[in-house]
DNA sequence: CGCTAATATTAGCATCTGCTGATATAGCTG
DNA sequence: CAGCTATATCAGCAGATGCTAATATTAGCG
């Protein structure tokens, strides 16, 4: 994928941005990135993973159920009324948000427990902070 | 919508997961939710247009690059050779990020440079924060 | 002014997504 | 065991998405 090339990209953009041109990028220079943030393709697709679960109505609210349970979670028979769409439906978005590693799940007799994963603890806390932010 | 009926779902369905039943939720108990993670149904329609425009490779791959450039933000011009996609497709994608609040755009001249808002630096540091903690 | 360059916007198409309803699977009870 | 409940999975459909190519708009130059 482009991505390490973009980091190359990146640092060469910053110092010729004024010709407006796109510029021969020479492979030289590879000495640079020492900001961390280059970023490589498993990583893309982790991240575009998580936040395309997220990026849907029946998801995030589903997320947002299961974070408000806390650490002993939420049985799916719950959650289902309260999304108000079908089984299936409730069924398929637990299952895409535990893909993206978002919750877990646990099963006790007929009932099934989700519960939320720090990082999506994390994620949302972020969101209700930038939004905070955003929101003066 | 059903958030503030989820958040008062939640806080029942605590007390009463043992039973394993839907039971009634009754509208009483208003008096609890102090954890401010209640959340309002216009948040989560900034939520989710926050995380869907970003759930996407070419939109993901662009803010990277976005915010790789800093302060002084990056050309379109140069966005567009490094995701590899037609200029059409960039235009839509840094549009799109724009609309979701994650760029901001200037014009200089016949050039256009778009540079991250600090809702996307905050979000991106959070991923990589979350994906770090998860590759141990 | 005409022309070129940069880039936003539009139209259209193939593919994907998210839902419903149906079915399959697992657990519980008498 | 049969019957019921909880829930995962499947199939199909309508609508959405993301891309390309074309076009429209804006900026700069001689």
């Amino acid at each position: 994928m482009l991505i390490l090339a973009i980091a190359k990209m990146s640092q060469q953009t910053t110092a010729g941005e004024e010709t407006g041109e796109t510029g021969e990028v020479e492979e030289a220079d590879a000495a640079c990135c020492s900001t961390g943030v280059a970023i490589d393709e498993a990583s893309v697709a982790a991240d575009v993973r998580l936040l395309s679960a997220l990026g849907n109505d029946t998801r995030y609210e589903a997320l947002r159920l299961v974070a408000e349970a806390g650490d002993d979670g939420v049985c799916v028979c719950e959650v289902q009324p309260a999304l108000g769409v079908s089984q299936g439906a409730v069924s398929q978005a637990l299952s895409r948000l535990h893909g993206a590693g978002l919750v877990d799940r646990r099963k006790e007799g007929r009932w099934r427990y989700y519960s939320a994963t720090p990082v999506a603890t994390r994620l949302l806390d972020t969101l209700d902070e930038v939004r905070g932010a955003t929101d003066e």
